[in-house]
DNA sequence: AAGACGAAAGTGGTTGA
DNA sequence: TCAACAACTTTCGTCTT
């Protein structure tokens, strides 16, 4: 799972493969080491069904969600173009025509903002391609249901962000997007339930041990250190410990845990900043995990070998 | 002095009548 | 729509290292 090699941009040794979204990932700076492999993926583009009539979706080039932006907002109103167009662009063009007939020209000119402003925060944040695309995706989506009105650009372009981000398993807090958009994190929140219910996007509750290769390398932990948390995570997971609460917070306090047997201490609060929680969570969670899950002894091992 | 721990009260969101 | 509820936070006092 975890590779030596190193990341080329911030020379990071934590890279992650993912076999179904065909990609290598820094997990510390979010650099897309490697993307040209065949996405096995999930069809991300399942809930466009009310569109009905495309059935031919994956063929072409790779079309990036991203770039749909200076389309729309030059080539597309003109038919003549049509003709200009290589084979393999038809049916993307096909795509941007429909659009052109369902949304006015002052979506489109949202559109164009929020996509810039997408592509900033995402670029904040360090964010893969793939999960950059999704958000603009899921975007454009929102603007043509209409989801936008009442509700503020920048926070829809962080919910669709953080909905992106969920999917792909590259989870960033809402804290994180807050730093990132200067949007109120419940704001963020509330847009990103709502786009999602109305998109009829399913989100897979988060899994804690995503956290934990981003908190680990803030915190500067070795790697055993972050295959032991890993470990502690499926073990509570097996203990029922992690439904219904915070992912983060399990998985600083499994960190935390892990850190503590392997001699790497590090205080509650360093975990509680880098994590998004408190101390307070962290605490709670990790006496559920000592009670439950008969780690006192290593922990006690630890400390007798400290002595 | 700093960190760990726990109690108590408060906050925002979910759920179910 | 409202009230009960669970998870989490804030705050604060006490204990431990």
């Amino acid at each position: 799972m975890y590779f030596v090699k190193k990341c080329s941009e911030c020379g990071s040794q934590s890279l992650f493969i993912n076999r179904e979204k065909g990609e290598i990932i820094c997990k510390d700076c979010g650099l897309v080491i490697e993307d040209k492999m065949v996405e096995f993926g999930q069809e991300w583009r399942e809930f466009e069904d009310d569109s009905g009539e495309e059935s031919r979706r994956r063929t072409g080039a790779p079309m990036t969600y991203t770039q749909y932006d200076q389309g729309l907002g030059t080539e597309v109103g003109q038919k003549a173009d049509l003709f200009q167009l290589g084979s393999k662009d038809r049916n993307k063009f096909f795509r941007l025509r429909k659009w052109q007939y369902r949304i006015s020209t002052a979506i489109e000119r949202n559109l164009k903002l929020a996509l810039a402003e997408l592509k900033r925060v995402s670029s904040f944040l360090k964010l893969p391609k793939m999960v950059e695309e999704e958000a603009a995706m899921i975007y454009t989506q929102a603007v043509q249901r209409g989801l936008v009105r009442g509700r503020s650009m920048e926070s829809v372009v962080s919910g669709a962000l953080y909905a992106a981000c969920r999917r792909h398993e590259v989870p960033r807090t809402l804290d994180e997007l807050s730093e990132a958009s200067s949007i109120e994190k419940k704001e963020i929140g509330r847009t990103y339930r709502f786009v999602t219910r109305e998109l009829g996007i399913t989100i897979l509750p988060s899994n804690p041990a995503d956290y934990i290769a981003r908190f680990a390398s803030s915190l500067k932990l070795a790697a055993d250190t972050q295959s032991k948390a890993v470990e502690i995570l499926e073990s509570a997971q097996h203990e029922e410990l992690t439904s219904g609460r915070g992912p983060t917070g399990i998985a600083a306090a499994a960190l935390y845990v892990a850190a503590l047997m392997h001699g790497e201490k590090r205080t509650q609060r360093e975990v509680a900043d880098v994590a998004g929680v408190t101390e307070v969570t962290i605490r709670n969670r990790y006496k559920e995990l000592l009670d439950r899950l008969k780690l006192d002894k290593e922990l006690k091992k630890q400390k007798k070998k400290k002595r």
